[in-house]
DNA sequence: GATATTTGCTACTGTCGGGTAGATAGACCT
DNA sequence: AGGTCTATCTACCCGACAGTAGCAAATATC
């Protein structure tokens, strides 16, 4: 997970006299480490039951530890929530970057970040449907934060999207209006897929990337 | 809004002896219109700030009354939220309908069923986006008879596109597959749409018809 | 105009859950 | 061994909110 900027904990490490910091450092792997799995379990509940009705005892629950526990790396709930949510965009927009870097024409370009994207999402869905829902409820700062992630993801498909059309690989009307339908269709499938169930991972994937290419395809 | 059955409410109208039951009937019709009321503010309230952190006394001060005023309606709080629901897809439902009736080509059919429902969703919208939002919070029973709501849904599309295959109109591999797509374009409407924002209602619905008519034309 | 019925309100209860203060147990140092 | 520090826990607080009991005002009924 890239961009895990260390926020300083109620805590911090004072990191004072020691000569060789290697004791040190490794106090705050494991701080971190455990930060990692306080957000796993946290998202999985809130995946599964919502942000809201999730108790913090619960979340403590799962990780066999209490409440306080869960305060000595947290601020606070909301915390929780903005730094899920910041995952979901987060690893999305990793993803597209990569795919992005690749380079090749408009079309290969896109469907890249069609399938990657579309992995990504499936692999952290919890994350990503967590985003989804659960907007509404981050603090206004971290929702500014993320809104900022989001837009841009959706400024950089609309770019591609604009650089294939104009080398006439594609045909559309409007180019962030159009990467907003693909953003629908990618965020689709966070609502809809449910792994074991009627539809293989891949089968999902390859209809989105021919679902995003007929959108912006020359001559329907 | 159709398919309003009259749920009993606390204090069910005896509608005793009456041989003229004019007077009861306006009764009657004075309570649904309590009772519609008490939705619509609630459906404003869920949709701006979330099923959970709603409470009942905010849904009250809206309308000028008290908590209790709400309890001799609706049995409680989640019974608010399953009629809201119930009201989203029901509108929906009820769309789509109304579109097959009108004959045509399956071509014609499917631009008509998008055209209706996707202007129901945007007349709806805090409607619609509650229930996809907050399905998680419904009662069980009332999740599931919504589900079968949905599932509805989903089968005539599907049967509408596969009509339009069997007649050359439409290609894809699989048709239920096809309908979860359609569904996610016109659910993507109700996320996304904003009144007054950057895009129209018109444009917003032409796109969609314009989107969904390339998922399924033939030769890409 | 007295009485019954309906309708909404005031005022309450009980619980749940976010958040915290302060104790305890182990590790680490010297 | 005694002292210090750190990590976690026990035990609590307090506010918010779903839901209710019972009253009061209005309205209908005779």
């Amino acid at each position: 997970m890239p961009g895990q900027q260390g926020q300083e904990r109620k805590r911090p490490v004072p990191e004072r006299q020691s000569v060789t910091r290697k004791p040190t450092q490794l106090k705050s792997e494991v701080a971190a480490y455990k930060r990692r799995r306080i957000i796993e379990e946290a998202s999985h509940l809130f995946f599964a039951n919502g942000y809201e009705a999730t108790t913090l005892d619960a979340v403590a629950e799962q990780l066999h530890v209490t409440k306080p526990f869960i305060y000595s790396y947290y601020r606070n709930k909301s915390e929780l929530l903005s730094e899920i949510c910041q995952t979901g965009i987060q690893l999305s927009l990793t993803a597209l970057d990569e795919a992005l870097a690749v380079d090749g024409t408009a079309t290969e370009q896109l469907k890249m970040v069609v399938d990657r994207v579309a992995r990504i999402i499936i692999e952290n869905q919890r994350y990503i449907s967590v985003y989804l829902r659960e907007e509404k409820s981050l603090d206004p700062d971290d929702a500014r934060r993320i809104r900022d992630l989001r837009h841009q993801f959706d400024s950089q498909v609309a770019a591609l999207l604009t650089k294939g059309k104009e080398h006439g690989e594609f045909a559309f009307d409007d180019a962030s209006r159009t990467a907003i339908w693909v953003g629908g269709v990618l965020s689709w499938i966070a609502n809809w897929y449910h792994e074991g169930g009627r539809w293989s991972a891949t089968e999902v994937v390859m209809d989105a990337i021919s679902v995003v290419m007929k959108i912006v395809a020359k001559r329907a």
